[in-house]
DNA sequence: GACGCATGCCTAGTTCATCTAGTAACGAGG
DNA sequence: CCTCGTTACTAGATGAACTAGGCATGCGTC
């Protein structure tokens, strides 16, 4: 295996206007909104007692369910990136909060399929959630094609994330 | 075993056209691109042995460093959005792995300053760490301009969450 | 100068979500 | 039947965050 990876171009630091500054003054942009976030997210403490990972697999089942897919709990711990063991303890404590119910699969027994059990409303609220007005401002503060540039970035970003180590639940397919 | 990919089904149940909806199609987006983050940075394990704090602490030093701003616990911690508690335990590490040093504050003989103690450079490494060329190519595809916006976007959501909670460490470096 | 209170960092002990390792049941093939 | 890989789970360990509290220093007041 090549492990090494880290040999593709560093060419090291910016203040150029070349395509390569601007990519990094983007990730930079990304990552510090990230800090932003999650110290945003710690200091206010995460009102609804469910955790970051949760709201995520809420929403990635809510989702596949509105498309009629189903979702077993594999193939959810590889999106999320955890372990088995994990996602075992995940399930758990959403199947306690009665936010999934675990139902044998029809087609192997061993798998099981994991059935939302709140109403697929319950995504705006997840993604709601802990929405301040201040950002809300800001996003508003854009144009409509300003704010379909940016959803379609995000989402492409988004996909590219997801293409890097995952050969198995993600076909490729480069958009 | 094949599940088929869902692609971009985005269609929301929110889906007329008003500034509301936008908004949530933007946040939701961004979650979705965390999301994906966090998911690849678990599987492709954190390279460096650093951790997610770990890496956004030392940016700040570094970067503050460039500016000739010396930086204590305190301000780092408030940063991060953990405690006094944990911002110690973080330096301790950071420092037993030799990226910083602690020095007594000339003004204050209660406070530190952290040095850090790799060469700036580094702070592209941390940026760059684990970007993968796919990454890059999405970033690239944008036009300057579009780069421009994307950038101002995310630096406003950012001031927007910080000063959600934050008041006392106002503090902008904005280039 | 000596007191009281505030501030900055650290220590101790706990909690919580993750990990690794190993197990039981099932599916596919010889 | 056996064997091997797969799926989900259990048990125990780890690590990074938290709360509560301790010391030293700084600063205002007498």
């Amino acid at each position: 295996m090549t492990s090494d990876r880290t040999d593709s171009a560093r060419h090291y630091w910016y203040g150029d206007g070349s395509e390569r500054s601007r990519s990094i003054a983007v990730l930079e942009a990304l990552r510090g909104f990230r800090a932003a976030e999650s110290a945003q997210r710690r200091r206010s403490q995460i009102s609804l007692g469910l955790g970051e990972n949760d709201i995520l697999a809420m929403r990635y089942l809510l989702r596949a369910n509105e498309e009629g897919r189903s979702v077993g709990p594999k193939e959810l711990a590889h999106y999320l990136g955890i372990t088995s063991a994990s996602i075992t303890v995940l399930l758990d404590r959403l199947e306690k909060a009665d936010r999934i119910r675990r139902e044998p699969s029809p087609f192997d027994r061993r798998a099981l399929i994991i059935v939302p059990a709140v109403p697929t409303d319950e995504i705006a609220i997840a993604t709601l959630g802990e929405v301040r007005e201040e950002l809300i401002q800001v996003i508003e503060a854009l144009s409509p094609d300003d704010a379909e540039l940016v959803i379609r970035f995000l989402a492409e970003m988004r996909e590219a994330l997801d293409q890097i180590d995952n050969h198995a639940y993600a076909n490729e397919e480069h958009r």
